[in-house]
DNA sequence: CTTGACCTTCACATGGGTGTGATAGTTGGA
DNA sequence: TCCAACTATCACACCCATGTGAAGGTCAAG
């Protein structure tokens, strides 16, 4: 598909998927119109970047990450470099602090908007 | 506590703090010499900022939602607004999606570290 | 009284993600 | 054939979080 398909199939402006591209997120081929053609597999893998971007990690990051995040994980496992790994678990780590601290405050949230309803509900 | 050992205490730099202040985020009261002066519970309202930030909030949004995170959640209640409400439900949604992202992405890095892991131990 | 560590404000810079517009080539249908 | 819708590249600009440095005030210790 050309790109106007999967901004719309992935809610991403144009803009923003040659910008991922620029910085090696994703490699579209190119027609003989020079038009870029994305393959199927990629409307996920753009999700993927925008989750991750959402959650606030940079590109960079991203582009590190990104090979080892697919089901098959199987498959790409054959240089056991000592230094991804680390990168790996770095961020790793980072990820389950971030999801304890967003734990924390969506319950918050919770009690707080119950705390609303039932403020409404009983007195006023 | 003065800005350089809320600063120290946070890891947080002066200049962000007076950032945070700058977007209303943070009040400090003032000495006599014009020195910021910080209340110990803003420690850890400043770890909650630097929590949010980096799960990639931005100031604006957290600014409204603050002083809906305090655990004394009973206090607050007084004007039953929509509007806020509304927003908060946005917010708490937003991050039970992040929260489900970030699960689904540490599984997989999980995996695919296992794997580098079980790689390296069995074959070469 | 001076020095050094702290604080103030202000301003300018930078990096990353994003928007927008100019200019131009391609394509498919009326 | 021509128009509309798409695409391409390039450039400029924006917002936001952050760094950095200048110029100066405060204060405690020597």
């Amino acid at each position: 598909m050309r790109i106007g398909e999967l901004a719309r199939k992935t809610d991403v402006p144009p803009r923003m998927l040659r910008y991922y591209e620029e910085q090696g997120l994703i490699t579209p081929r190119r027609l003989d119109n020079g038009y870029r053609e994305y393959d199927e597999y990629l409307v996920d893998r753009v999700r993927k970047i925008r989750g991750l971007l959402d959650a606030g990690i940079p590109t960079r990051i991203i582009g590190a990450i990104l090979p080892c995040l697919g089901q098959t994980s199987a498959i790409v496992v054959d240089d056991p470099d000592p230094e991804l790994r680390a990168m790996l678990v770095e961020q790793h780590d980072k990820m389950i602090e971030r999801i304890a601290f967003l734990e924390q405050n969506r319950d918050a949230l919770t009690r707080y908007i119950d705390a609303m309803d039932h403020a409404a509900a009983t007195g006023d």
